[in-house]
DNA sequence: AAATTTGTCTATTTACATTTC
DNA sequence: GGAAATGTAAATAGACAAATT
């Protein structure tokens, strides 16, 4: 390695150390995530190479490798040998997906929130659950595995998506909850997990928290090659993946069934810890087997009821190898204690006498209606999604990136989310935006937002580029 | 460093590495946690120093060093500079606190649970608030910070603990909850937090579970000192402090008001972050101020309602310094999206309607009441803990270790747990157990398993070492 | 009080594996 | 296909600071 070599080198990054006072690596480090948050370094820009820094720094060659490593662990870093490094493509988005509590004149359509009207069919349901002279004993505590009735229900629950399993399942207080219990229980700060190249937000916050880092698995038609998976599993030593094989989030893609299957073979093979995340296999009609199925030792199974019935109940439930449970029970405790007994138990009587089952289809009549909306306002556009789904991924015209459509719209009147807040990785996500269809109040407020939306995108997009 | 010094040296632990495949260090680390598991190295034995090791293995002293640190995250061992490095003395112990199912003739008194009465008053009220027409709104989802009119029954439920705060609340599911979401917000892997030398197990497996270690700070009359505080701060480089203000758990003292002043005081000069869980301080009926009155900038303040109120709203309330709470809503939010509405809403009119006060009163009166019989059968044994307190902590006599009585009471139909469950470092804990008063299902069962203990208490102790 | 013991931390050396060109 | 580029990881060296004796 010729000494001053950067000298020739254009250094996209040049640190000052002159005066520090911490340690060199966490100066490094700091000074790193103050350029990228400052905007001086942006998404997808290559940094120089670590020998190159080391030399123009004239510290050691590792003490550069292990500021990165702090970055790489908050992930606002990707790196590839022989390619080099890169600053990530969300490294500027913010985290927090949930409605802002402040935003009263903007339409909602970022935010996947199923409807509200069915909660209804809950309330009266729930008054009559009340007056079980037993109801008292829900308000003391519960247990992560529930009880043999209410398993009996999500077990119900389960095989309406085509999933028969004989494994007693797992109680968590929703989605991200069962997700992050699965990553605290099987997985170490520093382990790898491979991803959709673009993937549910929750996934990137949750690891981001325990220190875990996504790696984008190779795609070809919106899901993971075999040789994608297999390549990331020898090279960049993944220990978990994690996938959502109905209307993926936020593609809506779902996944054939020789994918299921050859993800399951790689599950067998190679030991791989799959997080399979159902969020939104109950609302399809006929849905196809879950990976689950196939490599039952190597799969975690997640189901949701927040999507298909009503977030209010704030349950998921959990599909874990026989190997897997207890460790996963420990670390469900840990966070929660216990799910409400109360919400657990009605929705074990919310399944278990079809309640939940007649929500569902309301909800899919309602998802059915306001998509035939979408379709009849944004004609013409590429508007990905079935018709069941509750939430769609519009392709926008290459006028416009997802960055800078979300913030049109959001100063228009309407909130999207924009593909970069789901980008896994360094690479520049397409030009998309996610759209959530049952998230306005009623079908007046979603034709005021699409026909808003439908306005942008014919506009001629130069004030795209206007603050 | 002599050359084969370690032949002078009664060496405890003797690790065979002859045959390894993977990295040294690692390998020594599984080597050592299997034989602290297996129950070869038993709590309280001091390694070797690290030195002597990597001389008997041939390898450097920083590979030891590496390997130990791998089990100090795990709170496998504990290191103190010029002293060594000893096995912890929980090691052993399992995690779960909750009853175990399956104990159906064995009468609890490990796990502490609030007495199940007053839950139907709780029932009674919910019946009441499901008329309201706005109810099917509570299964939206919801927000951390929740709304103002919730926010302000939690204030004026801290202004009853003798905590007037103008910081809105963040709501938990639970105290637990609440732990973890404000370990992992304000912490990293590694991070060193200092606690009492016998304490809650939650924080310990909420650590464990997050690679944060647990450092127990010097006592004098049941709580730290200033020059304790004072050295872990400087030489243990601990970046918080956790705390049972009132009715400590296990040992139920309550703090007094000088060490409440100086732990604010530490914190303010220091900038360590205090973590003030405040889990029993709603059951005291002239409770001092908290520590977090003293130095809101520096002190996150829990409470919980599920000893106070009921365990089933799985509800919690954290006060959190203003420079910590948008951190502090992103970890809330990653960990459970939301707290259970329904329950926020419903906890919030049980305060607001002051039924959360009614039952309250009713929780101390059976406290009273289940404690005059702990006194009355255990009278002449030191059984620490007030009237209103719903666990006692009961110190043995010397015949016994706290494990040794577990085990015995257990055999003999009674749960009770041991002070090595809650002990922190690698010092031996006193030889006590703790009694959950409230937790048998009604008087009758208490005084059953009372009397129990007592013959215990009052046999030769012989078959103490018997299996 | 000084020397020794002991754990901790950062930086360095060295080897390695993969990707790019 | 081979050389160069590039990131990763383990083991080592050396300095440091606190506690013990």
């Amino acid at each position: 390695m010729p000494v001053n070599s950067f000298e020739e080198y254009p250094m996209s990054w040049k640190p000052d150390i002159s005066n520090i006072t911490a340690p060199l690596y966490i100066a490094i480090a700091e000074q790193l995530e103050q350029d990228i948050k400052d905007g001086k370094l942006s998404p997808g820009t290559k940094l120089p190479p670590q020998r190159e820094l080391a030399d123009f720094l004239d510290v050691n060659l590792s003490t550069i490798t292990r500021a990165f490593k702090l970055c790489g662990q908050k992930g606002l870093i990707y790196a590839s040998i022989g390619s080099g490094t890169f600053v990530s493509s969300d490294a500027a988005t913010n985290k927090i997906l949930l409605p802002t509590s402040n935003s009263a004149h903007i339409i909602e359509m970022g935010s996947v929130l199923p409807e509200n009207h069915a909660n209804e069919e809950i309330t009266r349901y729930m008054k009559k659950m009340l007056n079980d002279p037993n109801f008292s004993k829900l308000f003391q505590y519960g247990r992560p595995e529930g009880n043999a009735w209410q398993t009996e229900a999500a077990t119900k629950l389960l095989e309406k998506i085509g999933f028969q399993t004989d494994q007693p399942v797992l109680l968590a207080a929703g989605g991200q909850n069962a997700i992050v219990g699965t990553l605290a229980a099987l997985f170490q700060p520093g382990d790898r997990i491979g991803t959709d190249p673009i993937t549910y937000a929750g996934i990137k916050t949750a690891a981001n928290m325990l220190g875990i880092q996504l790696v984008a698995i190779q795609q070809r038609n919106g899901e993971m090659t075999k040789e994608g998976l297999l390549y990331a599993c020898k090279n960049e030593h993944i220990k978990g993946l994690y996938v959502i094989p109905d209307f993926h989030n936020p593609t809506t893609h779902t996944m054939s069934i020789e994918a299921r299957k050859m993800i399951a073979e790689i599950a067998r093979q190679t030991g791989l810890l799959v997080i399979e995340d159902a969020i939104y296999s109950l609302l399809k009609e006929q849905p196809l087997a879950p990976i689950a199925s196939y490599a039952p030792n190597k799969v975690i199974y997640i189901a949701s009821v927040s999507k298909a019935i009503s977030p209010g109940l704030r349950l998921s439930f959990i599909v874990t190898p026989t190997s897997l449970r207890k460790k996963i029970i420990e670390t469900l405790y840990n966070i929660n204690i216990s799910v409400s007994p109360v919400m657990v138990e009605l929705t074990a009587r919310l399944i278990q006498d079809g309640v939940a089952q007649t929500i569902l289809e309301k909800h899919r009549l309602y998802a059915k209606q306001q998509n035939a909306l979408v379709n009849q306002y944004l004609y013409g556009y590429t508007v990905l999604g079935d018709e069941a789904c509750i939430f769609r991924w519009l392709i926008l015209p290459n006028k416009f990136t997802g960055v800078q459509f979300e913030l049109l719209a959001s100063k228009a009147g309407v909130q999207v989310y924009a593909a970069e807040r789901f980008a896994v990785g360094n690479a520049k996500p397409v030009n998309a935006v996610r759209l959530a269809v049952t998230a306005p109040e009623n079908s007046a407020q979603l034709e005021q937002a699409l026909s808003i939306l439908k306005d942008l995108l014919e506009s001629d997009g130069d004030y795209a580029f206007v603050d």
